[in-house]
DNA sequence: CCATTGCCATTTGTATACAATAGACTCGGC
DNA sequence: GCCGAGTCTATTGTATACAAATGGCAATGG
């Protein structure tokens, strides 16, 4: 049997994620209880969690509330996390090992099966491009740079871009991975500041986000050569 | 009277920051409770917080651990902190008011006023340099880069330095600072590109910190021109 | 009509009791 | 002596009762 607490985080957390609760809307912790068949004494612990996630904000007497995204803001999402997302590729580049990049090239060969044919298997597309960020994350071995993206990866609305890609997005996507994944060193060869005549550590690929006139995001992208 | 589990936050927050319980500790919900004279609950609470600013860790079986400190650590911090203390000056850069202008140099006027002295003024600085750092944080407008920085300025490694720093370094900080200062356009001509025959948005000062060779660190700074 | 005050309902904060669980330890069996 | 099963203890997880505080609302006075 799973923890309460962890049950109401996520249940709580696909209410706003889908938008079931609508933002800016007032959440009593008893009403959550109810809704999740739980005490408030999970529920609690879940709305710190869901605080620390910037899923939800307090006014000054404590009040929870699902919090709300200005085009102000959502440029600064993306602006936040194109700047960890690099970090993470400079370090991953530093200290990823073979294995790492095997899971790495077969992520991405994944993604790229699921949206060069007729019809693109989206949802494992998706899957397999989240596992190709966090195994980069993974290689970067930096908890507090995890914890840190962790709080942006999936804020609501970059959740929703990504359910709205179409194929071209996807197979930009899948490009921009590649040239980073040859952008990284093998192991070995990282020494002395040179690898086999190009500068080490690499000039990077990073994350790239397209805001159209109306704030309506057309591409989120992952890693983009700048 | 203030609330029990702020007053747990803040004692335990201390506890460790000041080293009283050492990292890679194990600590208990219940002996906490009894140090900080309140009940497990607003402790738990407490914890969270604790949790989401990495002063903690926790196991596989959820107990509760001072988070321990490698240098490669100690360096990812640092370089986090410098990239989104950038960020915070490129946005305040561009939605500062003269309002937010004026706090900013009586700050730094104040810092000055503390370290140009035979005998300086220490706290007063560390003071006036936090409350110099939170307006331009402030001036910025990004709660979720204010959330992630605030996760990073008060780690224990960051904090103990500060803690350090001689007269020489706290004169290159309010030089700095300075710096900082001047590149920040007055606002109304921020439009078209270009200030004045300079280009605008400004190429802004950053953050920058000295790691000796024994993992200690010399010198965080604050902002300096790159 | 508006402002102020006091009351009430709603919501959050805290303590405590008890349940569940993980890790340590002991005791046999081999 | 070593390994494993079972037990025991320390610690965390959950429910619930009650306390405190906040915000809204209505009554009252100007």
């Amino acid at each position: 049997m799973t923890k309460a607490s962890d049950r109401a985080y996520a249940a709580i957390r696909t209410m706003i994620l889908s938008g079931d609760i609508m933002p800016g809307a007032q959440i009593s912790e008893e009403a959550l209880a109810r809704r999740c068949a739980v005490s408030r004494t999970p529920v609690r612990d879940a709305l710190r969690r869901l605080e620390a996630d910037l899923l939800i904000r307090r006014n000054t007497s404590q009040r929870v509330f699902v919090s709300e995204w200005s085009r102000d803001d959502i440029e600064d999402a993306f602006d936040l996390r194109a700047m960890l997302e690099s970090q993470a590729a400079r370090r991953a580049a530093e200290r990823i090992d073979a294995d790492g990049l095997v899971r790495l090239a077969a992520h991405n060969a994944a993604m790229g099966e699921a949206v060069h044919v007729e019809c693109p298997d989206i949802a494992r597309f998706l899957e397999h491009n989240r596992a190709f960020h966090e195994a980069v994350l993974d290689a970067a071995r930096s908890p507090r740079l995890a914890s840190l993206l962790s709080r942006l990866v999936e804020q609501p609305i970059i959740w929703r871009t990504a359910q709205n890609y179409d194929r071209d997005h996807l197979r930009r996507s899948y490009r921009e991975h590649e040239e980073l994944l040859e952008a990284f060193p093998p192991e070995g060869r990282r020494v002395g500041g040179v690898d086999h005549g190009r500068p080490y550590p690499p000039r990077l690929p990073c994350l790239s986000g397209c805001l159209s006139a109306a704030g309506r995001i057309h591409h989120l992208n992952l890693y983009t050569v700048r």
